[in-house]
DNA sequence: GAGCACTGC
């Protein structure tokens, strides 16, 4: 009866819900250590991992069930093993694809080429992989295809059905990525009962589910994988309640599989952790991580220590006092090590380095630990409780990094690092009572911390009119959402009727850029420039392509002086790229020069990509040459609303934005910086003690009403008439 | 005269 579930012989022990609604699978370990005769090495290792004794059930689940939600810690197996389990029971027949999404590109990389090596076949043949600015796979041979979310989203954009894939497994899902969140509220498309609060992973499936029911009628055989670490079993026995109440009980057809999500826990191979509180909150979690650290060192067996700190600031602080006291206390054989993303990439492999003998490594890092590198080694956590977050302000259209407690699902994420190699200890920062009474389950989705302007966008090129009314996974505010309609109606790209104009609103959801970026490059292409412009682009889109320089900081502004362009920061940009042009991208020009090499590459890489996408949509690739009035010209284009003028009497550098009127300055890394040209506009601004703008050029004001008419005309009488 | 959690197309 089932095409594809091939059960060797005998059939998964399932535990149905008492409303018949919902199957858990118990986890009966079927026999695994069957005699490995005549198999490879790597067939061996496959059998070890935890999640293969499930083998058998989770090809039943998905066989029978539209979407299948799998619940494990990390190394259980499930993102390198189920895809092969899939393609082995022939779910990649007949030219099919089977995809599996994660939230980072190098996780994409290593998954794939691991998988490829376990099947024994050419990374970007059967096995293949597709992140930003690298596809490798093969149209008429992958198989099995890794890729982010934000492609896969990309891809809906061509093809809203997916119709080449058979399954989609969600991987890594309860991180609640924009673009996880984005894909979710698109695939709900059917109203249906969501008026309680509902857990994460139960509104997740709950759309995918509606995903597969609405595709089914056409191809009966999309299956939708979903695998998550964490799951809230309270709420998600709420939800199945009423919904199998309303069901009419599950289908029985043949081939149909039933809508109601199948849920299957897999154990994780991790080892236990065991967890100690603070007896009293503490006051300076700075000072009583590095007390820990001591302690830990003072009375605890070897092993490595990973300490969850904030940002830069305070991680370089408790390093040092580390450093200090392993130096010249009494604590010896501390070996102290910052980690956070800003580091260069020497300084960053340095953490990944073997333990020189006698020594304890300490690693103090910000949350880039925490989910997007792995240290081996760890035996022991100290979690300070708190992380760095980016919060919107809709109201003033700003964004903040503001440090706040973390949840306890991130608690438990931190706690988890100590138990890699063997059983480990965590020391939170924090009271037991904090963290069962006070500490919330989950964080903030970034949906609700960030500007919506370019997620509004892609809703809208994906034929979502009604964007207020888009049913979200969680609600961002209303006044967030119409800050994005705003400011892409006054960039041209919606029209009167919130509809995206043509061709100028699809070309701009055509760029996978912030749409103020992509107008400055449509703008380009009358003014003659866009081979300038484009290159101005790459460099906004990627971070800081100086170093930071601690210690240095005097001799940086005396180099940056070599590329300083008048005009302003866009422009020394192009006076960057032409040197490192000059220097045959020599990444030993760049060192000379305070230039993050791999900045440089990356940015070129972007420019590469946007000329292609430029050339799709017709624009021509020409040159100004030295004339940067029209490149000014077309930064003003996109970036108007972000003009502002120098007040009349400032004797410190006051500037005041023409929206708002609020009061600015020019950030000291700027070219402009004591410069004060009267009239500039910028790319973003940086909130601290004071508003500062980063990335400035200065304009003539007059461009800004030839640029945008009607902003200029409605929102602020008159502004240029002081 | 000063500061940047982390991703992604």
């Amino acid at each position: 009866m089932s095409r594809f579930w091939k059960p060797g012989a005998e059939k998964p022990r399932l535990l149905e819900d008492e409303e018949g609604g919902v199957l858990f699978f118990s986890a009966s370990p079927l026999s695994s250590s069957s005699s490995g005769y005549g198999r490879t090495n790597i067939e061996m290792l496959r059998q070890r991992l935890p999640v293969y004794k499930y083998r058998t059930a989770i090809l039943y689940l998905v066989e029978t069930h539209a979407t299948t939600i799998i619940v494990g810690e990390t190394g259980s197996g499930k993102t390198t093993q189920i895809p092969q389990f899939l393609k082995e029971a022939g779910w990649a027949d007949e030219g099919r694809v089977i995809a599996c999404t994660q939230p980072r590109r190098l996780a994409v990389q290593s998954v794939a080429s691991r998988v490829a090596e376990e099947m024994d076949v050419k990374l970007g043949e059967e096995v293949g992989y597709t992140i930003r600015f690298e596809d490798i796979t093969n149209n008429d041979l992958t198989r099995i295809k890794f890729l982010t979310d934000g492609v896969l989203l990309r891809e809906m954009m061509d093809d809203p059905l997916l119709s080449k894939y058979s399954v989609i497994m969600v991987d890594e899902a309860h991180e609640r990525s924009l673009s996880t969140d984005i894909l979710l509220g698109l695939l709900k498309k059917v109203p249906i009962l969501l008026d309680n609060a509902l857990n994460t992973i139960v509104y997740l499936t709950l759309c995918l589910t509606m995903l597969s029911t609405q595709i089914q009628r056409r191809r009966p055989d999309l299956r939708l994988i979903i695998s998550s670490a964490t799951i809230e079993a309270r709420s998600m026995a709420d939800f199945f309640v009423s919904r199998t109440r309303r069901s009419q009980g599950p289908e029985k057809e043949e081939n149909i599989p039933v809508t109601e999500p199948a849920i299957l826990s897999v154990e994780g191979r991790g080892f236990n952790v065991e967890i100690f509180y603070v007896e009293e909150p503490v006051s300076d979690y700075l000072q009583k991580a590095v007390s820990t650290v001591l302690s830990i060192h003072d009375q605890e067996p070897g092993g490595d220590i990973l300490v969850f700190l904030t940002g830069q600031d305070d991680i370089d602080a408790a390093v040092q006092l580390l450093t200090e006291e392993s130096q010249h206390g009494r604590q010896k054989g501390l070996m102290v090590l910052p980690l956070y993303s800003g580091l260069s990439r020497a300084d960053q492999e340095l953490v990944f380095s073997p333990t020189p003998r006698g020594k304890r490594k300490v690693v103090i890092s910000t949350n880039i630990a925490e989910t997007s590198l792995t240290l081996e080694g760890i035996v022991y956590v100290v979690d300070s409780g708190f992380s760095k977050q980016r919060f919107y302000n809709p109201i003033s259209d700003i964004e903040n990094l503001v440090i706040v407690p973390i949840s306890k699902a991130s608690a438990r994420q931190r706690a988890g690092r100590a138990g890699r190699i063997r059983p480990g200890k965590c020391y939170r920062l924090y009271t037991e009572e904090y963290f069962l009474k006070e500490m919330s389950a989950v964080g903030i989705p970034e949906i609700q911390r960030s500007n919506l302007v370019s997620a509004v966008i892609q809703l809208k090129a994906l034929g979502i009119d009604n964007v207020l009314g888009f049913d979200w996974p969680a609600s961002p505010s209303s006044e967030a959402m119409i800050r994005a309609l705003e400011v892409l109606y006054s960039l041209g790209v919606l029209d009167d009727d919130a509809k995206l104009t043509s061709p100028e609103g699809f070309q701009v959801a055509e760029i996978p850029l912030d749409p103020m970026i992509s107008k400055m490059i449509l703008a380009s292409n009358q003014l003659g420039c866009s081979e300038e412009v484009i290159t101005i682009a790459a460099f906004l889109s990627i971070q800081s392509i100086w170093y930071t320089a601690k210690g240095a900081e005097k001799e940086l502004d005396e180099t940056k002086l070599r590329f300083a362009a008048a005009e302003g920061d866009h422009v020394t940009f192009l006076n960057v790229y032409k040197g490192f042009l000059q220097s045959n991208k020599s990444s030993k020009w760049c060192h000379n020069n305070f230039i993050n090499y791999h900045a440089m590459k990356k940015a070129l890489e972007v420019r590469e990509q946007l000329r292609r996408t430029a050339q799709r949509l017709g624009i021509a690739l020409k040159s100004c040459d030295d004339d940067m009035q029209v490149v000014r010209k077309a930064v003003t284009a996109g970036f108007f609303a972000n003009a502002c003028r120098l007040e009349a009497y400032s004797h410190n550098g006051m500037y005041k934005t023409v929206r708002t009127s609020q009061e600015v300055y020019i950030h000291p890394s700027s070219v402009l910086f004591r410069v004060n040209p009267k009239w500039v506009v910028y790319n973003s601004l940086v909130s601290t003690d004071r508003q500062y703008m980063r990335n400035v050029i200065s304009i003539d004001p007059s461009w800004l009403r030839e640029a945008a008419p009607h902003f200029y005309q409605y929102q602020q009488p008159n502004p240029l008439a002081r």
